[in-house]
DNA sequence: TTGACATATTCCTATATGGGAATATAATTC
DNA sequence: GAATTATATTCCCATATAGGAATATGTCAA
């Protein structure tokens, strides 16, 4: 089997650094013009519409009709899939905090935000 | 130009299922070998090793000789590349926090951290 | 040593690139 | 309509897979 495509989910749309590079250029919310962005990344012009038509696929920015050019909005909420996968693992990084102090943040953080209903991770 | 290579970074290591999958395997924090992650996983032997060696390569793990088997440790650390990034968009989809609580949020652990730190201090 | 077991490596192939060049499509202006 | 501008798409190719099969390497046991 092949690789996997780009466009099969958000772990691959982002493994392209030019890719990040357009989300990074996209982080301050407004959207941006194409053209824009190919002065800013100093890639081609088609270089950059098929990244885009990468991220696209995947959900992660949209377009709008603004003139005759396309305006590209990031749309990060697809980017919580990996954010939730890597945060599984952030407890071995963050030594500061052991084991029970981290329980107690989390517990603390749960309080403050107390509309929110995730469902409780289980730990050892 | 093709796709950068596997190797090349934690972004394209990640990128593919099985290796995450790896990745979740070895989240307790304990050495597997490498032929328990060929059961859990249902994959040829062949293809796990390929797999753990792009990951090692990567740094994500380690190996130790145990007998005559290899168990593999994760390396969480690696990933905290692919966190800072993602967290940089988080706001954008954390939205049952606002801005004020999700300060609140990280001063509460920061409090507790510190605590930690400088058991009788006081909070600044 | 011989044999059995565990893991890594090599060889192979189908497939999916990412970028450049050229071209197509679309909107704007003259 | 014609020329111009902005963007998308197509064609091409060198490259890097991921997995299967076969093989090599390494380690233990009798």
């Amino acid at each position: 089997m092949p690789r996997a495509a780009t466009t099969s989910d958000v772990f691959n749309a982002i493994a392209e650094p030019r890719r990040r590079e357009i989300i990074n250029a996209l982080a301050g919310g407004t959207a941006v013009a194409v053209g824009e962005l190919v002065k800013r990344l100093r890639l081609s012009q088609p270089a950059v519409s098929k990244h885009l038509g990468v991220l696209r696929k995947v959900g992660i920015v949209s377009v709008a009709k603004h003139g005759q050019r396309r305006v590209y909005r990031l749309n990060a909420r697809e980017l919580k899939p990996v954010h939730d996968w890597v945060k599984t693992h952030e407890r071995f990084w963050s030594h500061q905090l052991d084991r029970i102090q981290e329980r107690a943040e989390r517990a603390a953080a749960e309080r403050l935000a107390s509309v929110n209903q995730h469902p409780k991770k289980k730990e050892k």
